[in-house]
RNA sequence: GGCCCCAUCGUCUAAUGGUUAGGACAUCAGGUUUUCAUCCUGAAAAUCGGAGUUCGAUUCUCCGUGGGGUCACCA
């Protein structure tokens, strides 16, 4: 209960499957992840579906699955089990009920039959009037007993908990003190009925049941967190220490939605990006590590994360920089994992050359930012593409003096043998004579006609590539096209 | 509107009661055996405004401004 006891470090990831994986649950899950892993914590998997008209099984599986790609695990959960199960929020109705039971013998909640109109109504009212929109306690004092026997008749009533009106205040980790007057927050509704908890109650109780020593989550939680400090001290809960995180920011800084970018993880991970690049970035929105460096795979994230070091102001969401930290761990991922990555971004034709492929990434991987792109940096390997004629003239070197260049270079590359036909031998061959007919008179052609591109790798990376034959037939095609 | 939270280059951020306010992305300019990319070098770029505390504040306090959150029988 107090510092001098540490309790062990026990997390929750708490997402509601009323939607896909969102970037926001996204990072959230992360910082937890991140803060339980460097303090040898338990990482608990809690699916908040107490809104059963929203929550959606797919969306559950959906947002697990995110979850798993983006490399986190969880020592209980609904798929996993543990001993302060179920985990999922429907499955713990009699927990609830239980619960909601004692504060009614208390008399610390009661029975509310106010209209969701008169509700409506009375905040209108409230609001017009420039007040702070809260419950007046039409129904705070009817007798209990009554409004039981209302109840029992079939009556619809939701359950709200008397707050009291005191100051709460508490100790967020990533922020300090933050305290609120309770006067001006009103009777709130934590139950719809007995069996049908709400966030903030459901929240409240599992925290406690399931061990849980932090709360963190995102700053659009702030203003429930006294509440539910109200609702654990009626409880008679332990304290839970919070830490809010800041949130994730529309790029110009407003407020992040769908209109400005996609916000479903599953849009990153269709486009190409790597969760070892999405893990590294979400870090470094909002947190940083003392030292300056940008480039931290998840094990070094582990090794010097702090929940202190976390920025208390919300982040923009900066795609540019999405794709360049994507694009540095392309670089630095081996051949063969990459190509293992690909598979679902290529056609399945590509995969009965593996060999080939492995080459291909070799030469092309500086130019991918992302898996999606990889595709129409291969194709001309697989096909030449059609170009015109003009796409092989170097500067304002004439047709005539291009075709000569071209037939030149493919006579002394037919003189290669098969067995020694490689980057380094046609550099040999090559680059002598570029000191006689220049550098771009001669390699600029080359490389347009074994690409069919304005630009690609280089012509001895291509043709290292392609092989002896296809370059060949590539350089003859290009000599064809002035020739006709 | 009430309440809560926040504020360093365009963006993500570092740092300190005394620094040339540092790094990264992006931008611009060069360079690296042709193009594109990679890579390297360099440049430009910030402490929201106003008071106060202090010998000294970007850092501490207050006010203002701006942004965000929240005020559901959603979470």
């Amino acid at each position: 209960m107090t510092d001098s006891v540490k309790k062990p470090v026990r997390v929750r990831m708490a997402p509601s499957p009323t939607g896909p994986l969102h970037l926001g649950t996204a990072r959230t899950t992360l910082f937890n992840w991140l803060f339980a892993k460097s303090h040898n914590g338990k990482i608990i998997l809690r699916i908040e579906d107490t809104d059963f008209e929203r929550s959606k099984k797919e969306y559950e599986e959906d947002i697990i699955n995110g979850l798993k790609w983006l490399g986190f695990d969880w020592d209980e959960g609904p798929d996993v089990g543990g001993q302060y199960g179920p985990y999922r929020q429907n499955e713990r109705l009699d927990i609830y009920e239980k619960y909601l039971n004692k504060f009614f013998d208390e008399e610390k909640v009661y029975y509310c039959f106010c209209s969701k109109e008169q509700l409506e109504e009375d905040r209108q009212a409230m609001l017009s009037q420039g007040m702070a929109p809260k419950y007046g306690g039409r129904c705070r004092n009817l007798d209990p007993k009554e409004a039981k026997k209302r109840v029992e008749n079939g009556e619809h009533a939701a359950i709200r908990f008397k707050v009291p009106p005191i100051e709460v205040e508490f100790t967020d980790i990533i922020r300090g003190k933050v305290s609120v007057n309770a006067e001006l927050i009103g009777d709130i509704v934590i139950a719809r009925n007995l069996r049908s908890p709400l966030f903030m109650f459901a929240g409240v109780v599992d925290d406690f049941e399931m061990k849980i020593s932090h709360v963190i989550r995102g700053e659009d939680h702030i203003t429930n967190t006294p509440k539910q400090i109200l609702l654990q001290r009626a409880l008679e809960f332990d304290e839970v220490k919070y830490a809010h995180l800041p949130l994730i920011l529309a790029p110009d800084r407003s407020k992040l939605s769908k209109r400005h970018l996609e916000t479903s993880l599953n849009d990153y991970r269709n486009e190409g990006f790597l969760p070892e690049a999405l893990v590294n970035f979400l870090a470094f929105l909002g947190w940083h590590p003392t030292e300056d460096k940008e480039i931290m795979p998840v094990e070094e994230l582990i090794k010097e994360f702090d929940l202190r070091r976390v920025q208390k102001g919300g982040a923009a969401f900066n795609i540019v920089k999405l794709e360049w930290f994507n694009s540095q761990y392309i670089q630095k991922m081996d051949s063969k994992e990459l190509l293992s990555r690909l598979e679902s971004f290529i056609p399945k034709t590509w995969l009965e050359n593996p060999d080939l492929l492995i080459k291909i990434i070799d030469v092309e991987k500086s130019r991918m930012n992302s898996l999606a792109g990889f595709k129409n940096l291969a194709e001309p390997f697989f096909e030449l593409p059609f170009y015109d004629k003009k796409l092989l003239l170097w500067k304002d070197i004439s047709e005539k003096d291009t075709l000569r260049n071209l037939k030149m270079l493919s006579e002394e590359i037919l003189k290669i043998p098969e067995s020694d036909f490689g980057k380094k031998r046609l550099e040999q061959i090559i680059m002598p004579l570029t000191e006689v007919w220049g550098r771009g008179e001669l390699l600029w052609p080359l490389r347009a006609g074994l690409s069919g591109r304005e630009a690609s790798a280089g012509p001895f990376e291509l043709m290292d590539v392609l092989g002896k034959d296809e370059s060949l037939k590539r350089i003859k095609s290009a000599a064809d096209k002035f020739n006709a």
